[in-house]
RNA sequence: GGGCCGGUAGCUCAGCUGGAAGAGCGCCGCCCUCGCACGGCGGAGGUCCCGGGUUCGAAUCCCGGCCGGUCCA
């Protein structure tokens, strides 16, 4: 099988004189032409191309190196696509474009669709954070975006493009004749690739010490852990465009290559010294085949080097590239409308931001300063960028990432002031800090160690960071789990296994979403479950609610209380047994008023979706959807709560296009014609894998991909509104509106709730606003007299209360009775007569008795008034408190003789 | 989707081993001052997120929910 499916090396030995050689450091194999003991890449070798004399290779720009790759491919037959978004919607199974061979997976990979052309060559921005950590530390190797070009072919039975001679062909020859390399500069490193359940032999080809693409031969599929031959063989080839060129410039760093001038913009907007250009370029050279873990590793090995004269330049630097680079993957993320959140992609989103912060204040840039260098830093990359082929873009985003980035830098900037705030607080309570305070101020409140014990080291603390800090965090975390759940309503186990053994249900539904009544045939019963041949009733799906209606046989009715999906087999269950047999005739009738309703929403939906986006922007994207009887929601992502008048805008929007009564259009095609047409935005409701898409167009507004049924014309949606909105969480905004005659019946509904209001306030004229305007206003006056009362009530009880003290045991001791409970009369009373008069007060308010004395007088009385409670348990009390102050309480009304009596008992043995 | 932290006066928060709801800032009035600031005295302002449970008694303990934050997928 190897052989078969795997690398011609044989190829490479007789057409190019390669010879295979085993690297005597890591004990890989290689091809090369000339004699080699080691491999050239690292760390068994530096960057040799750095310092190396290519005779014909000349300088070229990332434009230049993308437009020799496409040309020459191109005029190899590779059709051009162009570069997809970062933000990967057409897959549930990964939230980022990692690999350009992403943008055709599944349907071209696995055979269900064809590709746009084939062979074919796209330059794809692709998305990596596993190695962030490494990004300017490794001086350009690592990004955390990254410009892949794929080189790639479907190789399908009976359609054979290319295979591994073709790859080793395509490679040779772009490297030496669109290049200008040697040959002899040209070794292949042999590997093997696995990722996304498939895999494959992966030869990686360096140049002295740079790995410039990775020929995958997607061969396999793991399926349980064993090889299966795939049945389309995929060239999966990816060419680095920004590390060749770096390779060609032979800059010292990659960031120079690809950033150019802007690297000098934001060292002066930064305040960066920038190391001697030979210096810099001799550090990246001795350093490239160490592996440098963190700042504190580079340090010693740039002191090592002998540089440590210039080792603050050389480490403002790396935050420099840093930046530069999280600055340009956060403006291709956003542009591509991710809406940072503490969630789905979101989050990484935000995790690069961070990252980008953090790195701005190791700069010793302060927070004041932060938000007009965050805007400065993004601004500059965006204009470096204008008319670029793939950042382009980037420009007619820049109010959306500035807006973003300028309200996640206020989100930092107050998470560290507040985290500030709590690390002092932990570290003035406890005058030290564990590791596991380290762990929770950084799992629950996002503040990173580092700044933890900067601060703590201010106030005279010293607190270690363990190494392990951030594994120490991973490991807090459970297992991963699964990407995406998508929510199914299903069967139980036997009734779907049954019911996926029928051919695909005929979706009349689809064909016309007016008919009310159809004639089918019965393929199948189980129970109360039934499979026709043809159905106008639809399942639950899509967010959609399923229909309701009738089946009817020979007189007999039968409810159809439930229709749902398996596979392509559409399920209706009955309110019984049907008596109907596979083969028998039924007519299925829809509750058409529940349907329309259902369409109404649906289609308000999607234009609602549209006005959405028209209002506030490309970013907003359908983050989930429910259509019931009742209303439709729908959640949207974006960056700030929705003002009022933005919600009011979108209403308007939404209904402008219900009254501009287009029609509305249905076609099928494979996802990659409907991309072509309408754009990644079809993919609205998550990914969905099938040889054709559904799509419904509101032509000059919206097309997704979408299983529903839907009106013919915008028009009789009616009118749309939306009757709330609301954050359900960081970054999503849901929706609930309603469309057509629900309108009516919310307008009965505040209607109704308006007289009721009236109603029960007794309001004589029908204007709610006044009614309740004089409620409120009569409401305060009652309140003021009453607390004029209040002052009144309590002044004479207090005043009867003195007049009434009694002398129990030398204690002066008053009692008051109150009628009902009056939170505000009790305190009045208390403070008066304990804290003032300081007598010993017994409070009596129906079943409780509560006895309070002063605690500064009752120093030197010393009465310990829980003792009450001995003598007035026997009574049926219950209760306890203070010595200065209890409650006790009784199932009967209360005894006054009793709790006297206990009363005297407890001071005067007390004062014995 | 999961873990963790939090929700108390207009704001920032304390109180959380159950027992009379607090501080600072802000607000109102008075004193001091030519006036302001500072200072002093007094005052208003609370559904302790919601619901249930345990208890004589819950801001505090238990369960459920809502909301916010954060980390990880």
């Amino acid at each position: 099988m190897e052989r078969e499916f795997g690398v011609n090396y044989e190829y490479l030995s007789r057409q190019y004189g390669y010879q295979r050689y085993q690297c005597k450091k890591c004990g890989e194999f290689f091809w090369s032409r000339i004699p080699r003991d080691t491999c050239p890449d690292r760390p068994c070798s530096k960057y040799e191309f750095l310092y190396k004399d290519y005779k014909g290779v000349k300088p070229l720009s990332l434009r230049e190196v993308r437009e020799k790759f496409i040309d020459f491919l191109k005029r190899k037959g590779h059709g051009v696509i162009d570069p997809y978004p970062v933000l990967a919607k057409w897959r549930n199974d990964l939230y980022l474009t990692i690999a350009s061979i992403v943008v055709f997976q599944p349907e071209a990979t696995e055979g269900l669709a064809e590709p746009p052309y084939n062979p074919l060559v796209i330059i794809q921005p692709s998305i990596r954070l596993t190695d962030i950590d490494n990004v300017g530390l490794t001086f350009g190797r690592h990004l955390s975006s990254f410009e892949m070009g794929g080189m790639h072919a479907f190789n399908k039975p009976g359609k054979f493009i290319y295979w591994s001679e073709g790859i080793l062909d395509n490679t040779i020859e772009f490297f030496t004749k669109e290049i200008g390399l040697n040959l002899d500069d040209i070794v292949f490193k042999e590997g093997w690739w696995e990722g996304g359940g498939n895999a494959g032999p992966a030869p990686e080809v360096l140049v002295d010490g740079m790995e410039v693409a990775t020929l995958v031969h997607m061969a396999y599929k793991v399926v349980d852990g064993k090889y299966v031959p795939t049945p389309v063989l995929v060239v999966d080839c990816g060419y680095g465009i920004e590390r060749i060129a770096w390779l060609t410039q032979k800059s010292p760093t990659g960031f120079h290559a690809i950033y150019g001038d802007l690297v000098r913009e934001y060292r002066d907007i930064l305040g960066v010294e920038e190391p001697p250009y030979d210096v810099l370029k001799r550090v990246v050279y001795l350093l490239s085949d160490k592996e440098i873990g963190g700042i504190d590793e580079y340090i010693r090995e740039v002191n090592n080097a002998g540089f440590g004269e210039y080792v603050k330049q050389l480490v403002d630097s790396v935050y420099l590239y840093s930046i530069l680079d999280h600055v340009r993957t956060l403006s291709l993320m956003l542009s591509d409308g991710i809406v940072p959140s503490n969630t789905g992609e979101g989050y990484l989103a935000r995790l690069v931001l961070r990252r980008l912060f953090r790195n701005l204040v190791k700069l010793r840039i302060e927070y004041s300063k932060l938000p007009d260098i965050v805007a400065e830093l993004f601004d500059r990359q965006i204009k470096y960028w204008r008319n670029d082929y793939i950042y382009g873009k980037f420009e007619a985003h820049r109010d959306y990432i500035l807006d973003v980035a300028l309200t996640e830098v206020n989100k930092f900037i107050n998470n560290v002031l507040r985290g500030v705030e709590i690390a002092e607080k932990v570290v003035k309570k406890k005058k030290s800090l564990t590791v596991e305070d380290l762990v929770e101020l950084y799992d629950s409140h996002g503040i990173p160690p580092e700044f933890i014990a900067e601060r703590a080291s201010q106030l005279g603390i010293t607190v270690e960071v363990p190494k392990d800090f951030y594994s120490m965090i991973a490991s807090r975390h459970a297992s991963p789990s699964q990407l995406v759940k998508t929510k199914e309503h299903e069967f139980p186990g036997e009734i779907a296994k049954w019911a996926s053994s029928f051919n695909p249900t005929r979706r009349v539904f689809h064909e016309n979403p007016y008919l009310t009544k159809i004639e089918a045939s019965v393929l199948g019963v189980l129970g109360k479950y039934v499979v026709l041949d043809k159905t106008i009733a639809y399942p639950w799906a899509g967010g959609q609610d399923h229909d309701v209606g009738v089946i009817r046989f020979n007189g007999e009715e039968y409810k159809l209380t439930y229709v749902g999906k398996v596979g392509d087999v559409i399920v209706h269950v009955l309110d019984r047994e049907p008596v109907f047999k596979p083969g028998d005739l039924v007519v299925v009738e829809i509750d058409w008023n529940r349907r329309y309703t259902l369409m109404k929403h649906h289609t308000a939906t999607h234009i609602v979706l549209a006005a959405a986006r028209r209002v506030l922007g490309d970013h907003v994207w359908q983050a989930g959807a429910e259509k019931t009887l009742e209303k439709a929601r729908l959640d949207i992502t974006h960056h700030k709560p929705l003002t009022p008048e933005l919600v009011k805008e979108i209403e308007r929007v939404a209904n402008e296009i219900v009254n501009s009564r287009i029609d509305l259009k249905f076609h099928y095609l494979d996802r990659f014609e409907a991309e072509e047409k309408y754009g990644i935005k079809i993919h609205q409701g998550g990914a969905i894998y099938a040889e054709k898409l559904r799509i419904v167009e509101i032509p000059g507004w919206d097309a997704q991909a979408c299983f529903g049924t839907h009106l013919y014309n915008t028009s009789e949606v009616g009118g749309i509104k939306i009757i709330n909105a609301e954050r359900i969480q960081d970054g999503v905004v849901r929706l609930e509106f309603i469309a057509g005659t629900k309108l009516v019946e919310y307008i009965n509904k505040l209607e109704e709730e308006k007289n009721t209001v009236l109603a029960t306030i007794e309001a004589r004229s029908q204007d709610v606003v006044a009614a309740v305007k004089k409620l409120v206003s009569d409401y305060n006056e009652l309140n003021t007299v009453v607390n004029k009362y209040r002052e009144l009530i309590g002044k004479l009880v207090i005043e009867q209360a003195m007049r009434e003290t009694m002398n129990i045991c030398g204690v002066e001791t008053v009692i008051v009775e109150l009628p009902s409970r009056d939170e505000k009369l009790s305190e009045k009373i208390i403070n008066e007569l304990v804290f003032k008069q300081k007598k010993l007060l017994v409070l009596i308010i129906e079943n409780t008795v509560e006895a309070s004395i002063d605690p500064e007088k009752n120093k030197s009385l010393n009465i310990d008034l829980r003792k009450l409670g001995q003598y007035l348990a026997p009574h049926g009390y219950k209760g306890g408190g203070k010595p200065d102050h209890v409650v006790y309480k009784s199932q009967q009304p209360i005894d006054k003789k009793i709790v006297l009596e206990a009363l005297e008992k407890t001071i005067c043995r007390e004062n014995k």
